[in-house]
DNA sequence: TATCAACATGTAAGAATCGACATGTCAAGT
DNA sequence: ACTTGACATGTCGATTCTTACATGTTGATA
């Protein structure tokens, strides 16, 4: 149903569409928050045609069909945004591997972070940089907003965890060293 | 292949499990990085044994098998763990939603914020009653304060959120009552 | 005029996941 | 003796999504 919802949202936003014209703008700014390629967005297209909340408004030069949204497909939309319950489950990859870096010897999961801190970064700059470039309160500007924030705190748990394992790494390498006897 | 990772450090961390014993860690702690149900995992496991990544190693009442991991299975893990790229692509539908915000009238927008911060919060309760729960440094800790950070990222943004539509909303109700000539 | 990039729409096979259906065992309490 | 709840394993159909295959048009540039 997301997807539905994103197209429904995109058509209203921006006026009738192609299935090209959506395909693009899941490549945008949209795709920090949910991608989708051309082989699931036009047989959707024609699922939403064939259940009334979109209709062909016109039929252009190489088969290019736009779609206008209909008034069951607003009132789908906005029920969507405001009645249907958020899907709670997140699956995310990240999450899993935090869960699991205990797994790891210290040095190499260290490394593991160190990339992870450095990839929230990047992500954090790319987010700066169209803030920059669309404004500050454009369209996308709340998600855009909330991505920098979660980038930071990953960021940050990121150097945390490092400093953590890190110390721990120390207190090792002592409790091995004492014992032998070197000096101190 | 995320699935296979899970199921084998599960393994791997606890010992040789069943089916049942996974699926009920699964619904553990584990549930707030990742979900398997029962029905996912079953086939999982007896394709991971088809593929010498876990063996049966024992039998026991009412159908009951136990799965031990392979040296093969511990090599597929490490190597999920250390060189297996982190999958990027996030289909976060809190995002999208987070995205379409500027779709609702202003008052809606700032209900459904306010029930994503209380939502957030909870949460965040809950996260710190496992950690007092489970202790520090257990086994899932990493994860635990990754959590933690996310969720107050999340209720911070939500807050930000509200207070930004709030003032556009006293702005919008500012020219609309000043062309009327109201005293102010 | 040839060719290339962008435009434009599809289908198909397979993986991951979910909710429902289906079946049966065993131990403890009533 | 009965019943209930926990133990225990599976299958099936529907949905979502990905990768690859497949085809054709149009405008601009060489």
């Amino acid at each position: 149903m997301s997807l539905r919802a994103a197209l429904l949202a995109l058509i209203e936003v921006a006026g009738p569409s192609s299935g090209y014209d959506l395909t693009k703008r899941f490549e945008g700014s949209l795709a920090h928050v949910w991608q989708a390629s051309h082989s699931q967005i036009y047989p959707e297209l024609n699922r939403m045609a064939a259940d009334g909340l979109l209709k062909v408004e016109e039929e252009g030069p190489r088969g290019r069909k736009t779609y206008a949204i209909t008034a069951a497909g607003q009132a789908e939309l906005y029920q969507w945004l405001t009645e249907v319950k958020t899907e709670q489950r997140v699956r995310d990859e990240a999450s899993l591997r935090a869960f699991l870096l205990p797994l790891l010897p210290g040095q190499k999961a260290i490394e593991l972070l160190t990339e992870r801190a450095r990839a929230a970064e990047t992500k954090k700059a790319e987010l700066e940089a169209l803030r920059l470039r669309v404004g500050e309160s454009s369209f996308g500007g709340f998600a855009l907003e909330r991505g920098l924030r979660h980038m930071t705190a990953e960021r940050d748990w990121a150097l945390w965890a490092i400093d953590r394992l890190q110390k721990s790494e120390e207190a090792r390498t002592e409790t091995v060293r004492t014992p032998t006897g070197e000096p101190e």
